[in-house]
DNA sequence: TCCCAGTCTGCGGATTTCGCAGTTATGGGA
DNA sequence: TCCCATAACTGCGAAATCCGCAGACTGGGA
């Protein structure tokens, strides 16, 4: 039964436009590794011998290319909630205008521990950050004692969320 | 086998202010249960013994919480990664204004597949979702030919991501 | 007080994870 | 082309974990 052996590595194209990608060291995962982590978006509990089973490995290849992936930081495997379901009352994104140099502007939200997500964009917002808080005194002092006094923002502008309708992370599975 | 459930949440089919709810189906988890989530929040495979030795708890009684906080979609333990890192070239937040009930157009977002996350939000838009394509004319279309045409919609406006930097899911650690 | 539903514990048996050694494939370099 | 170093995969036994179940405990409500 090994007739049809999955090209697991570089026999396979892996991508011609994967020239560019040499950022974090962290390359492109390979065919089998993608359906490896389609798996684990299903479930991120799923056995590795059922996985093997669904991408046509052994159980210890699974193994090794899952905890590899962990090392490499492409992916983690963590439980998932709606904050506004377990006891946090406020939650917005903010978008933000900044002059220069944006990436300072990005760490420093990075490193406050009630931004959630940060992104850089093009578009009427130089960066989007998602932020999640207590309640509104909480909000509020983040916002305007915190983010609107880093160096170099210009502006914010901040959408409260009032109801999350989708949070998904299948989107390999379609 | 494993509990293949968890999928389907997407969509919240449940009312938020619903009536009858015994005790710990409330949609606030117990100070318990926040416990076992953030052990899953920094490892979604941690070992049931190792979280009951944390948050003082028997093997199975951890068990039997986490598969009931699967079970109501409190909770979900996924791989989650960086699409921008695993082949998906293009992502995007979109913010929409629309015309009366807002429900219909969340509704008729939440069915696609591209799109991975919606919100409804007090502020200058009435919506955000976050949308990931594999090219820019797989996200033309879809901002273009979908969501632009949905009933009510009056106005959108995209932010293309340009560089991940943040992604959280250990709010409960602080 | 009795009953009931919900939760916890303890405990085997089945399953999975883990570490390791051996084998095969790949990519250069001489 | 040959050969070696590295990387990846497989198989397998031991250890750890998962799983289902039965019994005990608890806090209302009739």
């Amino acid at each position: 039964m090994h007739s049809e052996r999955v090209a697991s590595r570089s026999a396979e194209p892996r991508d011609p436009r994967d020239s560019r990608e040499p950022r974090n060291g962290s390359p492109q995962p390979d065919a089998v590794s993608l359906a490896i982590i389609e798996q684990l978006q299903e479930d991120g509990r799923r056995p590795y011998a059922a996985i093997g089973k669904a991408v046509g490995l052994s159980e210890a290849a699974v193994r090794q290319r899952v905890q590899k992936l962990l090392d490499q930081g492409v992916m983690q495997i963590v439980a998932v909630t709606d904050p506004l379901t377990v006891g946090f009352r406020r939650q917005a994104m903010v978008g933000i205008n900044a002059d220069g140099d944006l990436e300072p502007v990005a760490d420093a939200l990075t490193a406050m521990p009630e931004v959630e997500y940060v992104v850089m964009t093009a578009g009427s917002f130089d960066i989007l950050a998602e932020i999640v808080c207590e309640d509104d005194d909480h909000l509020l002092d983040v916002i305007n004692k915190r983010i609107r006094v880093l160096p170099g923002v210009r502006s914010t502008e901040s959408f409260v969320y009032l109801k999350l309708k989708k949070q998904t992370y299948m989107w390999g599975t379609r």
